[in-house]
DNA sequence: AAATAATGGTTGCTTTTGTAACTATCAAGC
DNA sequence: GCTTGATAGTTACAAAAGCAACCATTATTT
């Protein structure tokens, strides 16, 4: 494991590093959506949005957390098979579809939601107040996200 | 897209920040191996490992870079039908091969890690040094990386 | 020394994702 | 009103990843 004469080390690399970071963070987090419900990543995205932002349409939900449209297609027909959704053809507008919480998908979101933010605090624990909320914008920043108003 | 009652947004979940900005970074820089070489993002991580650190197994790539074994494997198959290595059956144990890069792989590794610092030296200047440093270190932390000691 | 366990690596099968083509509906131009 | 083009969503096919079973070899146990 001798290290070359080469000074740049992967470590350095940004986008190396951003990986690891959240294929580790999300690892345990999925454990949670996934034992519990059976939810896939998209799909617990899918659930929280709807929780979180009232109905939606796929493409709105598509739109707002940046996942194609064949993710949300095949998560939306997840969900609405586990009876967590259900779709409403808008009136107006005949290609789009309404997506609603059920209640079992309101009462898994709230779950999550809650299981999300403990995991948050915990994570929040290792960083200072300041470089939490450092780590936060930036990683706002390198997404592309509209700062967050707070 | 009224806002719930509720206090807790995606904006500020950790783990959901970070697959934003692990991909929105990793896109751009995939788009470069891919088209001067056809790489995979594992192909990328195995060339350049053993251009740093010198021939190792296949095993000791997948320790240091947190990668499955079957996704080396194919990676590594992959690079040897490029010419970009070869393996050589170790002496005291054979089941290990040992990895090495030849002329070609080292060139296309040269150039992909002059991109790559390139492309990091960019993303840096969007913060000053001190944010800089210190989100290479929360990310450090994060992926539970041993801290570098520079 | 034989049996068992552990390690390095590959392969086959299944699940998931990505890409592109497709249907259906709506909007705009002429 | 018809043609063209855009949008919402689904589906089919291909690429990639995950998982488990599988050799071959080395280490360990008895």
């Amino acid at each position: 494991m001798v290290e070359k004469n080469d000074h740049f080390d992967l470590r350095e690399f940004l986008p190396y590093l951003l990986n690891l970071a959240a294929e580790e963070t999300s690892l345990r987090f999925s454990a949670i959506y996934r034992e519990r419900y059976g939810l896939l990543r998209t799909e617990w995205r899918v659930l929280f949005h709807l929780g979180r932002y009232g109905d939606l349409s796929a493409s709105e939900i598509g739109a707002m957390a940046k996942i194609h449209k064949t993710k949300i297609s095949r998560a939306v027909s997840a969900l609405e098979r586990k009876h967590f959704l259900k779709r409403t053809a808008s009136a107006k507008d005949r290609r789009r579809e309404i997506l609603s919480l059920l209640p079992a998908g309101q009462a898994a979101c709230a779950d999550l939601t809650a299981a999300a933010e403990a995991y948050n605090r915990e994570l929040a624990r290792q960083f200072t107040p300041e470089e939490w909320s450092l780590l936060l914008r930036s990683l706002e920043r390198l997404a592309h996200l509209p700062p967050s108003k707070e």
